[in-house]
DNA sequence: CTTCCACGGGAACACTGGGGTG
DNA sequence: CACCCCAGTGTTCCCGTGGAAG
């Protein structure tokens, strides 16, 4: 009986223990604003400098704020637009600062939609013409005197499909009486202004903000800042950080990064029920990382992409070459789709479709020329195999593949 | 210099999901 | 209700082009 006690006591102690390393976990999240932004004050007050006019009832100069991924750009933005709405109630100044995310919102539409409700118009998801939109949208604005500043995560998604979105916000001043607008663009591309308008180009790039990637050391900082709130007392080996600071640091400075494999860390280790958080979970975690986010991306892919997807990694399991071309990849791809009665697209369709699994960090695909054998891309897995093909299968629609056959030779590819 | 193959830009088209109007 | 208008998206069609092997 003594034995079965004490295998109580353990569960118990299992538990207990399981619940000794977090305090509390969503500070590590990046959807988090912390009070403080280490190794960002310069930054911080480049901005709240442009932006402190608004508190005198003027017009800011537009910002464009450039950085990679992960150096803080919309932590800045977001937190010095929090205090700055701040000062304007004290004051009382009406300043409104809108956050939008182009990546969701993209087209000139939904913007000008997306800011007519902030200022509580109604306009439907869709079917107005674009020009009743702004004028909403301008007379929502213009009720009231007060400065907007509409922060633009992501701008250079916008740029592609809807530059006269920024040609018109940018000139909306023009047509307001009361109100005031300004704009924050954020974008992780330096170059994306080549592809603009040159008036938008002028207007939105009065004052340039450039953030610098974090090194390791500023990584370890921010990391100790937050995991003073987020881990409960020396639960962290003292490897773990600056572990963690170094390879984010490797992905050129990316702060993200960090915290996610932080978390992560803690969570493997959390889950193993241990007491400490070592460097072997940390490694766990860059690897969980990786292999989660190719799951996630392949597991959301519309089916014609997984298809092209499962005939390059098919012919790369076939293993004679490394690396295959759109022919031969195109060829399998058109197989598959008699196979499980699905629509046949062309290969003009086929070769986008292998490029934005290229920009996914899926595949890797380089144009290169065979000289009197033509232009071709070679494209080649930059992921692993098993994983992505596991979650490839998971799609009901691919099951009939499972026992696909990739031809292994060029004779057999003709045949078709 | 020619030749070859697919790349990739651009126009055109079809279709969708919504709105307003008579 | 039927009908047309609109933005947005995914696709096909057409075609000029790159660049090393032959």
């Amino acid at each position: 009986m003594t034995g079965t006690e004490s295998f109580q006591v353990g569960i118990f102690e299992n538990l207990m223990s399981s619940q000794q390393i977090f305090e509390n976990r969503e500070v590590l999240r990046h959807t988090y604003t912390p009070d403080y932004l280490p190794h960002r004050s310069e930054q911080i007050n480049s901005l709240a400098t442009v932006l402190v006019s608004a508190l005198r009832g003027d017009t800011p100069s537009n910002v464009l704020i450039y950085g990679k991924t992960g150096t803080g750009k919309t932590a800045v933005a977001k937190y010095v637009g929090k205090e700055l709405e701040k000062s304007g109630d004290l004051r009382g100044v009406q300043c409104k600062v809108i956050y939008i995310n182009c990546e969701v919102i993209d087209t000139q539409y939904r913007l000008l939609a997306h800011i007519a409700r902030h200022f509580d118009k109604d306009v439907p998801m869709t079917g107005w013409p674009t020009d009743q939109v702004y004028s909403e949208f301008r007379d929502s604005l213009d009720r009231e005197k007060r400065v907007a500043i509409v922060v633009l995560d992501e701008i250079d998604k916008l740029v592609r499909k809807g530059d006269d979105a920024l040609y018109n916000l940018s000139r909306v001043n023009t047509d307001l009486k009361k109100a005031r607008l300004s704009l924050i663009g954020i974008s992780n591309d330096l170059k994306f202004t080549e592809f603009l308008d040159p008036r938008v180009k002028s207007s939105l790039g009065e004052e340039e903000l450039v953030f610098p990637p974090y090194d390791a050391n500023q990584i370890r900082d921010i990391l100790m800042q937050r995991a003073e709130m987020a881990f409960k007392k020396s639960v962290l080996e003292e490897m773990v950080i600056p572990l963690c600071a170094a390879f984010a640091a490797q992905e050129h400075g990316d702060a993200r990064r960090a915290l996610d494999l932080l978390r992560v860390s803690g969570e493997i280790a959390e889950r193993a029920k241990a007491s400490v958080v070592g460097e072997r979970h940390v490694r766990q975690a860059q690897e969980k990382i990786e292999i989660d986010r190719v799951v996630e991306v392949v597991r959301t892919l519309p089916t014609q992409s997984k298809l092209v997807l499962l005939s390059v990694l098919l012919l790369n399991n076939g293993a004679d070459t490394e690396s295959l071309t759109t022919g031969e990849a195109y060829h399998v791809y058109r197989q598959m789709c008699r196979e499980i009665g699905a629509e046949v697209l062309t290969q003009r369709r086929i070769t986008d479709l292998i490029s934005e699994l290229d920009m996914l960090g899926i595949l890797n695909a380089v144009v290169v020329s065979k000289g009197r054998y033509g232009r071709t891309k070679e494209i080649s897995m930059s992921v692993p195999l098993e994983s992505t093909k596991s979650a490839l299968f998971e799609d009901y629609r691919l099951k009939p593949l499972v026992d696909f056959r990739a031809p292994q030779t060029a004779m057999q590819m003709k045949l078709y």
